[in-house]
DNA sequence: AAATAGAACATAAAACAAATATGTTCGAAC
DNA sequence: GTTCGAACATATTTGTTTTATGTTCTATTT
């Protein structure tokens, strides 16, 4: 844990807080300012405008995410660890970033365009995550070797169809429990044999 | 082909266009009675509302839809090429079903009460037709039997989950090389035998 | 009865203006 | 290098009026 000292680490801790609570939108740099026990104007000395605020945010919260994800990933052994990993822990530490969730999901930021950037730079990573474990499955002669990047693409794609019902309607135990049934799936197929 | 001499068939088509050029809020009652040649106030003989005209046209193309996927399905030997006739007929019609298609993803819909109705009996027949299909091929010794449930849920939530990027980025053609190669691996799986 | 529509009605949407809030800049002070 | 009061331009909200639209009523026609 690094003593924060410098001002601008600060100032996007409070705006932070401020944003998840409130979102992009209803947070004002008033609020930011006051909380941060400053004149508004002083913020400009620190961010362009608002919306470098929130990027470092974004981006802050982006960081915590990927290493919680690499973490997780790296602990385990086998590839198909690994992709549980990759899954369980993208899909447990994204509900908590409150604001990066925000930023990939919500349809009023879908106009700004570094809003934009982030998503397109979040989805490629996953991507590559995602693409990094099946070429290591595959080096290791567990996978075989089909189209990894559409095969990736379809992971990634299909997680996030199911993100939204899952989250929804299904108790976190249980949905542990759905995972791995189709983790079998996955790494298994429907085709007896 | 039946004749349409019933009026109230006639309105319906009539209603079917404009609301496929203009969606639901920005066809007027007006339009509708205009291009059916009657004064508005006729319509309210034959319809409760204008939600009631909506509905009808919906149930039409839902109805349309139903039967191109049924035919689709029925006409394949095996229930792996039956999945794949289900999902390809599926994304098809869809896309030029314009109506069913905004009642089914239109955020400006949402809150509509027949919407939500027409989304969850579509939801349910597609879960429906998969397992029925699931069903089929487990009965064939084909499919081994895990979770039919789940396994349907799945299906059809990833579905929804590759539909968008799919078919905004990718050609028709490709489209079909790339659904073969994940069926590939929801039958078989990706792990090496 | 069944079908039609003109007119009236209530409500929703659009247009407009005034007031307020908010993001940003500037210049001065520390 | 930091801070901020004040000023500025613009976005948002609010209240008001007008218009458009969905719906009902009643009378007339078929």
């Amino acid at each position: 844990m690094p003593e924060k000292t410098n001002r601008k680490g600060i100032i996007v801790d409070i705006a932070q807080g401020l944003f998840s609570r409130f979102g992009f939108l209803k947070t004002t740099i008033d609020e930011i300012a006051k909380a941060a026990r400053m004149g508004k104007a002083s913020l400009y000395h620190y961010f362009r405008n608002k919306e470098d605020i929130f990027r470092e945010v974004i981006n802050k919260e982006s960081k915590v995410l990927s290493n919680k994800i690499r973490e997780a990933v790296d602990k385990e052994e086998t590839p198909q660890e690994k992709i549980k990993a990759f899954i369980i822990t993208r899909m447990k530490y994204l509900k908590e970033l409150v604001n990066i969730y925000a930023a990939l999901k919500d349809e009023y930021l879908t106009h700004y365009a570094f809003i934009e950037k982030a998503r397109e730079n979040n989805y490629k990573e996953e991507i590559e995550t995602v693409k990094a474990i099946l070429d290591e499955g595959i080096a290791k002669k567990i996978f075989i070797a089909p189209d990894v990047e559409l095969t990736s693409f379809a992971i990634i794609s299909a997680l996030k169809g199911l993100e939204y019902p899952w989250t929804i309607k299904i108790p976190v135990p249980e949905l542990e429990d759905n995972l791995n049934k189709l983790l079998e799936i996955l790494f298994n197929g429907i085709v007896k044999k």
